[in-house]
DNA sequence: ATCGTCATTTGT
DNA sequence: CAAATGACGATC
């Protein structure tokens, strides 16, 4: 028996330090060569201790000049660590600073022994092209879904019209994907949004050309059906966050819904994003990108700008005819003089006349949503006057109460305001942006006597639908269900307590929410009515007034790009101990063009720096940063410094 | 955790 | 001036 013509294991080990984060090089053992394919988990002996690893591949030499030690074990021949994946693996660590290892580990799921060991399921067979459907409603949607028929890989940000539809147009990109032989993945935020891409799916295809991934799904059912996506017997991905690195053979289409939704990031290091994720996937694999929602965030927005991605929106007609008519109705409960009986019930349910109205008149007609905001935000500062939200004069970051009797400060820069005026009305009292929820349904039961409410969300559990008669539906944002034939009317509550979060994506995040709501009413012709209770200058309540999500997408990244925020600069949040946090910044190369805010407190004995570079200098913050915190660790430096590139939420 | 490297100490 | 010792850093 010869030696093999690659004794050489180059293996990725399972630790979480910086500073090993690269391959490593062992021997095969003739016993092992066999098994020991590309893509296995293994087990090898690492400065004395066993860990675990992959076997990214084999070679017939090493470049390391001392002794290689043999590879202990292989777990297993099942080459769960493909090359496209192994790719992007890297390119995502690259990206945020982070480890491959660390990545691994989110997108590769436990091994569980006995599913391996079953038997695969037969390859469903070809799928004949879908028709346009509703893409037709899109001047280039039809163009979109040929395009990934013929087996090219279009890219587009696409803002849908409201209503029903966009499961079904998600399946239909999946299904012309797969009419050119080739693989989907398609991620929503959470298990109601999969569930309705999955009933998508299985109308217009059946069950079988498609599989759900989901992190509830138990191990053993979690690590099966990921094995038939790796084992290719099946094509076809719908998931959560984790599906983003599902490793489809022959990938052709990825796919994210909603992307502004927060569950699309990442809370576990290196905290990276489904969109950016799914992004930088379609740029290495050359496959068709769909970013969709009812809204659009600024990242959409530069993805359009950057001529990365196309922009695909409905048709202005058809989207008029399928919108909801929209209005603003500002904060003062009730009508002034000589009340009306309609002002007195209103003021009761601490309405505005027009959303009591509405509500009365759409309860003839069918259910009405109630959208209230969840409790337990951060309560910004706001002017106690005219409620504006205070802002940094330096940075434009948030202003929060530091303490329980503190001053108004900062939380991205940390100067603190120990005197304040408000630069809209001159006021100098601040007050705390308080969130009261609770009581609205409540409230409400008492102002429509005769009519059923009915809450999702928050302590109650999250309805799915209900049906056409009426009835208030109370709902905190994402928890809103489907209406049999669609609600007769939305009411949008408590605005102020959504655009008052400590957030740079306040507005961008207020929009969306209510946009989901809106998307959930009739159109206008079939009487649908949207009242958003909020002032009509605030531009979240224009664009929702217009339905024009675009616009608002496109001013606010006008405005990130003002303010040199994320997504035109590529930001990094460092948190740890005030002197972990100096000595990683002590030792990063950062660019030449990176500007350092902070560190400021942050509770909890940490403080938190931000760090900032244009984009185009984004890998080479990553590349530093990582660098640095490589120094650390090989030093056995203890206190951690979490590395966050990009937050959701920078605060 | 363990091993190798290299500077320093120690014994002749 | 060689062998023994130990601090340090890499870890295949």
């Amino acid at each position: 028996m010869s030696s093999p013509a690659t004794p050489v294991a180059r293996v990725v080990v399972d630790l979480p330090l910086p500073h090993l984060d690269r391959t490593f090089d062992y021997l095969v053992p003739d016993a092992l060569t066999e098994r020991a394919v590309p893509g296995c988990r293994v087990r090898v002996r690492f400065a004395g201790q066993l860990v675990s690893g992959y076997l990214l591949d084999r070679t017939a030499s090493s470049d390391h000049t001392g002794r290689l030690s043999p590879l202990a074990k292989v777990v297993s021949s099942e080459p769960v660590l493909t090359p496209e994946v192994a790719r992007l693996g890297r390119a995502v660590a690259d990206r945020y600073a982070g480890t491959l290892a660390d990545v691994l580990r989110l997108a590769i799921p436990p091994r569980h022994a006995a599913a391996e060991r079953e038997p695969g399921v037969p390859v469903p067979p070809p799928v004949p092209p879908p028709d346009a459907g509703a893409w037709s409603a899109y001047p280039t949607g039809a163009g979109f879904v040929s395009a990934l028929a013929d087996g090219a890989g279009p890219r587009a940000v696409w803002t849908a019209a409201p209503g029903p539809d966009w499961p079904d147009l998600l399946a239909r990109a999946v299904a012309a994907t797969r009419s050119a032989g080739r693989g989907a993945v398609v991620v929503a935020p959470d298990h109601r949004d999969v569930a309705r891409i999955d009933a998508a799916l299985t109308d217009l295809l059946g069950p079988d050309q498609h599989v759900v991934l989901a992190a509830d799904l138990g191990p053993k059912e979690r690590y099966r059906r990921w094995l038939r996506v790796l084992r290719g017997q099946v094509s076809a991905v719908v998931g959560t966050r984790a599906a983003a690195f599902a490793p489809v053979t022959d990938l052709g289409l990825v796919a994210v819904w909603d992307d502004g939704d927060d569950l699309h990031a990442e809370p576990r290091a290196p905290y990276p994003h489904v969109r950016e994720v799914l992004a930088l996937r379609s740029y290495l694999d050359g496959t068709g990108l769909l970013v969709g929602g009812f809204a659009r965030t600024a990242e959409g927005a530069a993805l359009v700008a950057e001529g990365y991605a196309r922009s695909l929106v409905p048709d202005r007609a058809v989207l008029r005819a399928a919108a909801p008519r929209v209005r603003a109705a500002d904060d003062a409960p009730g009508g002034s003089r000589g009340e009306s009986d309609d002002a007195a019930l209103a003021r009761g349910a601490r309405l505005p006349t027009l959303a009591w109205r509405t509500a009365r008149d759409a309860l003839r007609d069918g259910p009405v949503l109630v959208q209230v905001p969840r409790s337990g935000y951060l309560p910004a500062v706001a002017c106690a006057r005219c409620r504006t939200r205070a802002g940094c004069a330096d940075c434009r970051g948030p202003l929060a109460l530091a303490g329980r009797a503190g001053a108004p400060a900062c939380r991205w820069c940390g100067r603190a305001y120990p005197t304040w005026s408000c630069g809209e009305c001159g006021a100098t009292q601040v007050r705390a942006a308080v969130v009261g929820a609770g009581r609205t349904a409540e409230e409400l039961g008492r102002a429509f006597p005769s009519v059923r409410v009915v809450s999702s969300g928050g302590s109650t559990g999250v309805l799915t639908g209900v049906d056409s008669h009426p009835a208030l539906v109370v709902a905190t944002p994402g928890a809103e269900p489907v209406a049999e034939g669609g609600f007769a009317a939305a009411l949008l509550l408590d605005a102020w307590a959504l655009l008052d979060r400590a957030d740079l994506r306040a507005g961008e995040e207020t929009l969306r929410r209510w946009l989901a709501a809106a998307a959930l009413v009739r159109p206008a012709d079939a009487g649908g009515r949207v009242v958003v209770v909020a002032d009509a200058s605030v531009p979240a309540v224009q664009a929702l007034v217009r339905w024009d999500p675009v616009g608002f997408a496109d001013r606010e990244l006008a405005d990130r790009q003002a303010a040199g925020l994320p997504p035109a600069r590529r930001t990094a949040v460092l948190r740890g101990t005030e002197d972990a946090v100096r000595d990683l910044l002590g030792l990063a190369e950062l660019p030449a063009t990176a500007w350092v805010l902070g560190p400021v407190p942050v509770g909890d004995g940490q403080v938190q720096a931000v760090a900032g570079v244009p984009r185009r200098d984004g890998l080479r913050l990553a590349a530093a940063l990582r660098a640095a915190a490589g120094v650390r660790s090989a030093r056995k430096a203890t206190d951690p410094v979490s590395v966050h590139i990009d937050p959701v939420a920078l605060s």
